[in-house]
DNA sequence: CCTCTCCACCTAACGGTGTTAGGTGGAGAC
DNA sequence: GTCTCCACCTAACACCGTTAGGTGGAGAGG
């Protein structure tokens, strides 16, 4: 029984629960990444008290993405370098489309946690062991990086969120679009609309199976 | 003469000069994107009124970006589809990289202004021209655009900006860094280090022309 | 049981942000 | 000379990250 109808004593909040909360918030539809005065209300607390156990909003940050490249899969040994690497990165943009916010994160963060840390480890090991040279796992490791992020931060920046309401949305575009100014464009739209069959599940497996493909090749080129 | 000492009437500010201040408070080291009182000091005026000639900061931003795709060299139609599309992409990174708050806007932005739309025109027509599908050059176009923006953005992000600093740097990298938990990316980054032949520019450019032989190859293959 | 210590939390405030409502003054039109 | 118009202004709103300093209750020591 509580003594006198006070609540009952909520445990001092821990950094760990603090960050999966903030994630969580950031995940709730269109809102973003959330203010420190949202977040300490979510959590019970005034915002002023998050200083006590983060030195500021960048610390916080920082531990959102890293929590995000903790649910990446790690490349396993047991299949082929290239089969793991490609499970890497279709497990990488499914991390980051579920988390729309941590994409605009990475380019101001720039002390990584443990869990990034761990991965880009797994994943070089990866490549060395699948027989790339230091300076081929760097190349190849560049390559998929720049293009999965890439593609993820293209995906993301379109009006729509997923494969209905395509047309819908090109109609809209190609309503008021010049179309005799920009040719080559709408004849693109139009056909991707039409054809409807422009998933970017397809689209990104296309792009990562001709990168796969080169670094194939030129694997043993690379000294 | 000015009749009593006021200062002499100031044009009328125009979206364009606007615009083109605001591009150029960006670029000024570390700032970043101007607040709407700092753009307004500088043009010599009040933050609210600006609003008289953008209906809010998201405006301006789309305007910004938009100038930034203005600067990218449209490809030529005198070379083949391949070197086109290399000048192009060499012409967007330095952009971007002149730049550097413009790929931090790129996944907020979703109203491409004019630049913008000649830019993607003139790039698929290019394809469409050098033998691509429809679907062909929609694939190229987005391989390589994820490709430019993903480089970009990891460039960006890293904790130094030119080439030389990067050995001081990848020292204080690892000093801290458990080597035994994390021994493939402490290889790379002391090999890297060492070799100081780890040029940026050199990087992009190998996987460039490993996505772009991969769409030579591919080319006719995509119907 | 009383008292002391400590620290997780609070209140209050700072200067900054984007944005809006409504007022003002000077140039150009008649 | 007067009127109109509109580019600019002042003032204020709610929100942001952050800091200084106070408070109250749990646990330790006697």
């Amino acid at each position: 029984m509580e003594p006198t109808g006070t609540a009952p004593r909520r445990a001092a909040l821990s950094r760990e629960t603090a960050l999966r909360t903030a994630v969580e918030l950031a995940d709730e539809a269109g809102t973003g990444v959330p203010s420190m005065r949202r977040l300490a209300e979510r959590l019970g607390v005034e915002a002023a008290s998050l200083y006590h156990h983060f030195r500021g909003k960048d610390v916080i940050l920082d531990g959102m993405l890293d929590l995000v490249f903790g649910e990446i899969e790690l490349p396993s040994g047991d299949v082929g370098w290239r089969t793991a690497m490609r499970r890497r990165a279709v497990s990488m943009r499914a991390a980051l489309a579920r988390h729309p916010w941590a994409i605009s994160l990475m380019d101001s963060r720039t002390n990584p946690g443990h869990a990034t840390l761990r991965h880009h480890d797994a994943a070089i090991g990866c490549l060395r062991s699948g027989g790339f040279s230091i300076a081929g796992a760097a190349h190849a490791f560049s390559v998929l990086d720049s293009y999965i992020y890439g593609f993820t931060l293209q995906e993301l920046s379109l009006p729509f969120t997923s494969s209905d309401g395509f047309e819908d949305v090109a109609g809209s575009i190609l309503t008021g679009l010049p179309r005799e100014e920009f040719p080559h464009l709408t004849e693109m739209i139009v056909d991707r609309a039409l054809k409807s069959a422009y998933a970017y599940t397809e689209e990104f497996g296309i792009g990562l199976d001709l990168i796969l493909d080169g670094l194939q090749r030129q694997r043993d080129g690379w000294r």
